[in-house]
Order: structure tokens, then C-alpha cells, then sequence
DNA sequence: GTCCCAAAACTGACTGGTCGGTATTGGAAT
DNA sequence: ATTCCAATACCGACCAGTCAGTTTTGGGAC
């Protein structure tokens, strides 16, 4: 539990993160994960409480990061709705291509009870609210029109998701993202108010 | 496998579902599933080849009947993609309200291979292409514009997935079908200019 | 209707392999 | 000499899957 070294939790995580993209979680061995992170398998035990632990450290941290690499682009250029919504969707897509394996694992199997997956829902929740805000934001601003906002903000890591998913394949992470970002300003703009604004 | 008593293997089917729906499938026990469904540990075995079997069979179904509804619904009423899509809508909608369980088990979701996965996501597709067609139909009417259909016909049923997993509590199905229904097609009706501008 | 019985369906105690988790070892590094 | 940890050995809880035995079914004979 006492983490000294953190090159060596994240080979782990990384390593079980490939594994567990790739195969249920009953299907993924310990002594593979350790043998893949170039540990022995005591040392797992070192780093995490059980396999449960792992899985959702797995988890938590991709996400945490996202939300983390977010909220940094979000702060550091300050703009309209329309072009925060843009960044956020841009991110999103960006993350779930070049974290291929950590997307891949959040489609397996949040089930069951612990603390640690209440702390990764908790991150879950963090981006949806982010996202909300976005877009409460440009409802006050006029820019956007929405009934239920939170409805949409959840959509919106849905659609990644489903993109992926579905796998079209081999499909450009721009053209995505562009896709996205159409589908969605479209559907919160109100046509003949924006062209007015416009 | 091949088995007459159709009740029997229903029951097995919803008391599975019901268990895969709450629990990770390493956590769900066969003899759990038996008592459950009133009937020995044995005779899944008659009914079904293995657990992965039976798990993957509890989707199928699911997702074979929401196709049929569909597609019966559809051929039913001749009308225009924006009706068609409407009422697909709906009914993913009233699916996923109605087998809370079987919707849930999807998203315990499955990485391997056999030949019963197979067969569920050619399900998955089929309603997949069902929607695109819509889609497609529509934009050759003239009524919808899309430059990706084949993306957009992937996010429907991951924005229902969606408002359900981030579950605004007690939503009303019939609140979140107008949604999702004016959410798609307010982006689908708008033609690409305005992006342009933007 | 009812007796008989063979085939089919069903049951649940049992088992054997698997793997999470722990303890031990031995060698490298300091 | 001591610390660290990969490698290895080990343990035993767990549970999918089996199968010998039991019950139900159905249809043929009377």
C-alpha cells in the first residue's frame, strides 16, 4: 500500500491496464500482470490491496488524468462556451485514442462494491459536471438552447464511446472529433437566434 | 441445448439476467442462477452449454426482441426517416425502461471470443444498419443532413445507454425519449453551414 | 382408463482444476 | 551485513462442470 516507487506502480498499472482491455477480469492472472510489469507478484500486493484494487486504480487514474488534463486547458485559455465545449470534446476523443486500452477497460465491468470504485465514480461525476457546466454556462449566455443539460452532459462521453465501440473503423481521431462537435453544437443551438447572434 | 420446455429456459434466462445485471460475471454463481430460476444446477446445463453461454444468450435475446419490435413497428407504418427514427427511438427508449436488468448486463460487457458473442453483435449491428438506414433514407430525402452517417447511426443508442448509466434519477422515459429525439434530429436538420462559421 | 416402461428431463452432491493471495528463497545492490 | 525484491513454491477457498441416481413424460398394449 505504502507506494515508494512510482515508476514501478505505474509499469503495473500500465501493464494490467493492456490486460484488462484485452480480457475479462476473471481471465486476467496476477502472475501475468506481474510478469508483464516486470515485477514479482508479492510486489502487486506492495502496491495495491487485491485485484479488485488494481482494477479500479486502472481505472481512476486514467480518468483522473483526463479530468485533470481538462480542467488545466480549460483554465489556462479562458472563452466562450462554444469554444470550451469544442476543447472538452477535442480532449475527450484525444484521450480515448491515445489511451486505446485504459477506454477499453471502462467498458468491462463496473460492478460490485468498494471504495475505491466510489472514488471512481466520483471522477466520473467530476467531468459530467464539468461538461454540464460548460454548457449551463451558454444557456445563461444565450448561445446554447437545452432543456435538460444534464441529460447532454452525460451524452457527450457517450457518443465517444460509441464511436469507438462501434468501431468504424480505423476512424481519424479529427474527423471525430469534428463529427462530435457538429452533432453537438448543432443540437444546443437554436438556428434562428444564433444566425441573429451571429 | 436444444430444449422443448420454453418457460423453463425463459425462467433461467430473466432469473440470470436479473444476477449478471447486480453482480460481475466472476461473481455470479451457477448455483445462484439455478435456485433463482427454480430449477437444478444441472439442467442449465441442458439448457445452456457453459456460463459464457448463458450470459451471452441472456443479451441476445434481449437484443433479438428489441430488433424484432422494430423492425415490426416499422414495416407497420409506412412513413418519412424523421418519423422512422422517431419511433425507433422511442422504442430503445422503452426497451431500456422496461429490461432494466438486460440493459444493465450490457454493460457488464464482453471481451473474448466465441461463437455466441458472435452472434450477439451481429444483433448489435443489425440494429446499427436499421438506424443508419433511416439515416440514410432521410438524407437522400433531403431531410437530413449528415456527413458521417454511420457515426451518428452508432450514437443512438449510446446516448440512451448513456442517460441511463448516469442515471438522472427517476427520469421519465418519455422525458428522455423527447430528448434524445430532439437532440438528434435538431443535429441532423441543420445543414453544415453554420459549422462553417463557426 | 390404467398399467407399464423406456426414454428424456432433471437434480444436487461431489470433484478437480484454477488462481488469489502469502510465505520463502536467493541473489543483486549498496 | 543488510535491504530489497524477483522468482518461486505453496496453500486452500472457490466454483464450473459432471454424472449417478431420481422423477416425469408419453405412448403402446390391454
Amino acid at each position: 500500500m505504502q507506494v515508494t516507487d512510482k515508476q514501478k506502480r505505474a509499469n503495473i498499472l500500465s501493464a494490467a491496464a493492456v490486460l484488462f482491455a484485452t480480457q475479462a477480469f476473471h481471465k486476467v492472472l496476477l502472475s501475468d500482470v506481474a510478469e508483464k510489469a516486470g515485477v514479482g507478484k508479492g510486489t502487486l500486493y506492495i502496491y495495491f490491496k487485491n485485484k479488485e484494487d488494481l482494477y479500479f486504480s486502472v481505472l481512476l487514474d486514467g480518468f483522473s488524468s483526463l479530468v485533470e488534463r481538462i480542467h488545466l486547458q480549460l483554465d489556462e485559455t479562458t472563452q466562450g462556451p462554444m469554444e470550451n465545449l469544442e476543447q472538452t470534446i477535442r480532449e475527450i476523443v484525444r484521450f480515448a485514442f491515445q489511451d486505446r486500452h485504459l477506454f477499453n477497460v471502462m467498458r468491462t465491468l463496473p460492478i460490485g462494491m468498494s471504495i475505491i470504485r466510489e472514488r471512481w465514480l466520483e471522477k466520473r461525476r467530476e467531468l459530467i459536471d464539468l461538461i454540464l457546466s460548460i454548457i449551463t454556462q451558454g444557456i445563461k449566455a444565450g448561445v446554447f438552447y437545452d432543456p435538460h443539460p444534464e441529460l447532454t452532459a452525460g451524452y457527450i462521453p457517450g457518443l465517444v464511446r460509441s464511436a469507438l465501440l462501434n468501431g468504424t473503423d480505423g476512424i481519424d481521431p479529427d474527423v471525430l472529433s469534428r463529427h462530435i462537435i457538429r452533432f453537438v453544437t448543432t443540437a444546443l443551438t437554436q438556428s434562428g437566434e444564433l444566425k441573429a447572434t451571429l
